[in-house]
RNA sequence: GCUGGGGUGGCGAAAUUGGUAGACGCACUUGCCUUAGGAGCAAGACGGGGAAACCCGAAUGGAGGUUCGAGUCCUCUCCCCAGCACCA
């Protein structure tokens, strides 16, 4: 017979006992134990249940599982993230109702997660389109406009016209919907909004303390965006003078290259653009507003008008710049509008050239290392082109390779001129054509070895261009580093080879790539020039009388949604059409059920003839309804709260409980919410902390986002690629042990890796847990259990549960199977060195170690029983394998105490006959000894 | 492009503070047991040498460095993954 034991008996047999014996349900109030909340994403019941959510819920309850065996008093809910787009699809497509959909999914679901052996406490459960619960998402969403942080107002918004809604910033991708791949539109609408931007610095600044791993909090840090500048205000001047006093403020992170603002760019959405009346202003509004969000995005050929008849002045240099529209400016952020400044801001950079504006240099690189007391010295760096190619002079390779043309240049001459004598000098070229005299410098600081000197270096860019022909180069100088010898290279293999920093500016300068997006040494900036770009700044900000101001990426939380299938917003229109909320003895705020839900680009809850005549018979004459719902991500950035108080009629949670349950101690999820949920959840968390209605300000203490398990071939499973595996079927032939073992054994569960599944995987899983059955039967009802295998088990209780808390099982899952082969080995396994053995695989394999317990003669369930713990003493090996070796090399190894002295493991390791050799007749030198690890015999030399 | 995380056998992966690289498995090879085996048990599995116990050498993407000793630390470089991306 393979197999050991009948999965599904045991499986029936367990579940139905620890029902009998309600193990799962968690007394909160029972102060006998430490408190452990662990929470995992509560799922969306879309019915089946996949690969992904045994890997999210099984892996998780091994953990569960675990703690309560090791006395923690552990807090494991599950609810139902029930409302959402799905149901209401699956009503259009075939005619059912949302909610009938939902609740039967929910019910299948149910039923699928017990059959998992997950020990999830039931008696919290939370459903999110129940009236008990949406309820307080209402009440909770009217404190916050209560406090003024949910506000209706006018947006531009982006718009799914297959799904006919809203999206919030978060749900497109790529400029396209999320869910349905449809190109998304802007639209003006009236719309609810959270205002997560008032909370951006916290829930910046609140990530440092996190002890989350640093993707998840550098993934929020970059969707939070915070870049701190100034806003700085531009005087418009009309020609036509009427007299109005007009500005453009901009937002700018650089007010360092202020003097080098040539030109202003705003956005298309600007209003001072919406208010031209330019035709050729008009048309590209037209334009432009035909593009999808995706098109403007896209990095093209910039495009823009000018708007005539109006210039902005440089507060700076009060001189007279143009303005321009162009739709690289966004307005949705900062003031929708910039001060362009070429020089030293690409895009800018690339508008200047397409449209002829000036440039003007302002920051002067430094580059080389920062010295001491250096010596000035006057430098120029020159190209010499010829059509394609460059002059480059080849050093030894050894001092930095190929360079341009370099020298200093003499008291009192000229630049240019010492350009000319360095290129005659160095190449005998003399039909050479002076181009350009860069305006600005490269300050390069470094130590000059050859004359022992800190030298800092004022280096002018020049540009040449050789007229005659490139063969007649004359003999070249020569120094002490050696001849020169001189190369005509491309711009491109130059560009590549030119390693110096001065030198790589000179080409970069005249060869294309001309801006300068670093920071410097200010020039042409007025009283600033000379100084420190970065030291100056914000002194410049004052100077011009700009304000100082930190700008975020985030945008405010957009929740309504003109879907029916969602939690309807707890506000009526009075008759003036103000917004009121819905006093909380009128909630719940049903949804209503004579809803045409056809996607018509309306809100569904306006076809509602009940939902009218509610308001009117409430509130009386006048007074309307709101129509749209609630994002989802609302509902589901609380329930953690719920589910202390699942039941409470009359507040969302408990406040008592909360103080001593939240925050979360650990919660598992998907790193697919690591920037939506998981910072709406961190949002509410603050926002609610400062309204006093739960104690913490931070909702999660550790996150961890788990990987992604993937096909067989790797790729990720999709019924396209064919490569969909139902875990039924793994289950039904090696039964919910294996699958829960096999995944905990694939890869570390806390790392967002992916994991392509292994088809033998579960089965040899099975034969694992087939050899402990096997060897449960040989267990011999003896009490003895050998000093080795004591120290063996004690090993394996540390590390199975130290893994755990890291929540690597996958290292957890190998120390029981080396735990296991010591025991095979073994003549006789006594009864109780076994049931040590099923307690600790209990977390993994929950149903057979049910079954095993009994056989062993345990009392009560396996899940109520004690990790085992071991004396200290124990975890100390009495003997220790110490490696010897010789120069680093290993040349054998020493069976030795653990504390072993220095003489006694010198004189075992010399007496190795490949030691000996190796030493070949010398004493070591030096000895290096780590007890009970290593002795390395150090030979002189 | 920027930021973050990684790169270890044919595959998934191990390796507190630098201290035997590849634990534990999958797949593979050989043998045993068996009517049979998709079972079980045992052994093997980088290269070279040897009948063998063994010996020598190489090896954690690549190149240098620090160290008695480097997967681990430092410098440079290549590649993969994720997040952000015309955000001023």
């Amino acid at each position: 017979m393979a197999r050991e034991y009948d999965h599904q008996q045991i499986e029936a047999d367990a579940q139905g006992k620890w029902a009998a014996l309600n193990l799962h349900e968690t007394d909160l109030s029972d102060e006998s134990k430490d408190p452990y909340y662990l929470l995992v994403e509560f799922p969306y019941p879309s019915g089946d249940l996949h690969i992904g959510h045994w890997y999210a819920f099984a892996v998780t309850d091994i953990y569960a599982r675990m703690l309560r065996a090791r006395g923690k008093n552990v807090l494991f809910p599950i609810g139902f993230d029930a409302f959402g787009l799905p149901a209401e699809n699956a009503a259009l497509k075939h005619g059912l109702d949302p909610k009938e959909w939902t609740l039967k999914n929910i019910d299948r679901m149910r039923t699928q997660l017990q059959s998992m052996g997950a020990s999830f406490d039931w008696s919290k459960e939370v459903i999110a389109c129940d009236p008990s619960y949406y309820k307080w998402t209402q009440w909770l969403f009217a404190k916050l406009f209560e406090h003024n942080l949910a506000e209706r107002r006018k947006a531009s918004v982006k718009w799914c016209p297959k799904d006919q809604t809203v999206l919030a910033n978060e749900q497109v991708v790529d400029g396209c919907c999320e869910r349905c791949g449809t190109a998304v539109e802007e639209k003006q609408l009236t719309q609810w909004f959270l205002k997560i931007t008032e909370y951006a610095d916290r829930l910046l600044s609140g990530l440092d303390a996190l002890s989350w791993r640093e993707e998840i909090k550098e993934a929020q840090r970059a969707w939070i965006g915070k870049s701190e500048g100034a806003k700085i205000k531009f005087k418009i001047s009309t020609a036509a003078n009427s007299g109005e006093e007009k500005d453009i403020e901009v937002f700018t992170t650089r007010p360092d290259t202020i003097f080098g603002a040539t030109y202003l760019v705003i956005a298309p959405e600007h209003s001072l653009a919406l208010s031209a009346t330019q035709h050729t202003v008009q048309e590209y509004l037209a334009r432009t507003a035909k593009k999808t969000e995706r098109e403007r995005s896209e990095h093209k050929e910039k495009t823009g008008v000018k708007i005539e008849g109006i210039s902005a002045v440089n507060p700076a240099t009060k001189t007279e710049i143009p303005i321009f529209i162009t739709d690289y400016v966004l307005g949705s952020y900062g003031t929708g509008a910039v001060m362009a400044v070429p020089a030293h801001d690409e895009r800018d950079f690339e508008f200047a050239k397409k449209f002829s504006l000036p440039i003007t240099y302002v920051i002067d690189p430094v580059t080389g290392d920062e010295q001491k007391d250096p010596v000035h010295k006057q430098k120029i760096v020159a190209v010499v082109q010829k059509g394609n190619q460059v002059l480059t002079i080849n050093w030894k390779p050894e001092l930095g390779g190929r360079l341009l043309v370099g020298g200093t240049v003499k008291e009192g001459e000229d630049p240019a001129e010492t350009a000319r004598r360095e290129i005659i000098e160095e190449t005998g070229y003399t039909d050479l054509e002076f181009v350009e005299r860069a305006e600005e410098m490269v300050h390069h600081s470094y130590f000059a070895f050859s004359k022992n000197q800190a030298t800092l270096a004022h280096t002018t860019l020049l540009h040449f261009r050789l007229t005659g022909d490139t063969q007649n180069a004359q003999a070249l100088e020569a120094d002490e580093h050696g001849k020169f010898t001189v190369e005509w290279v491309s711009k491109e293999q130059a560009v590549k080879e030119i390693h110096d920093d001065q030198h790589q500016r000179a080409l970069a300068r005249f060869m294309g790539a001309a801006c300068y997006t670093g920071t410097g040494i200010l020039a042409r900036s007025g009283e600033f020039s000379g100084r420190a770009s970065e030291e100056a700044k914000w002194e410049m900000v004052e100077a011009i009388g700009g304000t100082r101001t930190t700008q975020y990426r985030l945008r405010d939380w957009l929740v309504s949604r003109q879907r029916y299938w969602g939690c309807p917003i707890p506000i009526v229109y009075d008759p003036e059409g103000k917004p009121q909320q819905i006093p909380s003895e009128h909630l719940p705020w049903l949804l209503p059920t004579d809803v045409d839900f056809r996607p018509t680009g309306e809100a569904p809850l306006a076809s509602s003839k009940e939902l009218k005549e509610r308001v009117t018979a409430i509130f009386g004459e006048g007074w309307t309804p709101e129509y749209d719902t609630l994002d989802t991500f609302v509902d589901s950035s609380w329930y953690f709260t719920r589910y202390l108080d699942s039941k409470d009629d009359h507040d969302f949670s408990d406040q008592t409980l909360m103080k001593k349950w939240l925050p979360v101690n650990r919660y598992s999820g998907g790193s697919e919410h690591t920037t939506m949920h998981l910072l709406y959840a961190r949002f509410f968390t603050k926002a609610l902390y400062d309204l006093a209605l739960v104690p913490v300000d931070e909702p999660f203490t550790e996150r961890f986002n788990r990987g992604l398990i993937m096909g067989p071939d790797g790729q990720k499973m999709s019924k396209s690629k064919g490569n969909v595996l139902n875990p039924d079927e793994f289950v039904t032939e090696f039964g919910a042990d294996a699958v829960r073992i096999y995944l905990a054994f694939i890869g570390p569960y806390n790392e967002p890796g992916s994991y392509p599944w292994n088809l033998d995987g579960v089965a040899s899983m099975r034969k694992f847990l087939d050899r402990v059955v096997r060897l449960v039967h040989k267990a011999k009802k003896t009490k003895e259990t050998p000093p080795a295998m004591q120290s063996a088990l004690a090993r394996a209780s540390v590390k199975v549960a130290e893994d755990g808390d890291r929540f690597k099982f996958n290292t957890g899952v190998a120390a029981l199977m080396m735990l296991l082969n010591e025991l095979e080995g073994a003549a006789t396994v006594s009864v109780s060195a076994m049931s040590d053995f099923v307690i600790m695989l209990a977390p993994f394999a929950p149903h057979l170690a049910e079954s095993l317990w009994e056989k062993l003669g345990g009392s009560g369930s396996v899940h109520q029983a004690s990790w085992p713990s071991y004396d200290q003493a124990l975890l100390q090996k009495n003997a220790v394998e110490v490696v010897v070796q010789v120069g680093g090399k290993r040349r054998g190894s020493v069976t030795l105490a653990p504390e072993a002295a220095e003489a006694t493991a010198l004189s075992a390791a010399q007496k190795l006959p490949a030691v000996m050799t190796a030493l070949n007749g010398q004493a070591p030198s030096r000895v290096i000894y780590v007890p009970g690890k290593i002795i390395n015999l150090v030979l002189g030399g």
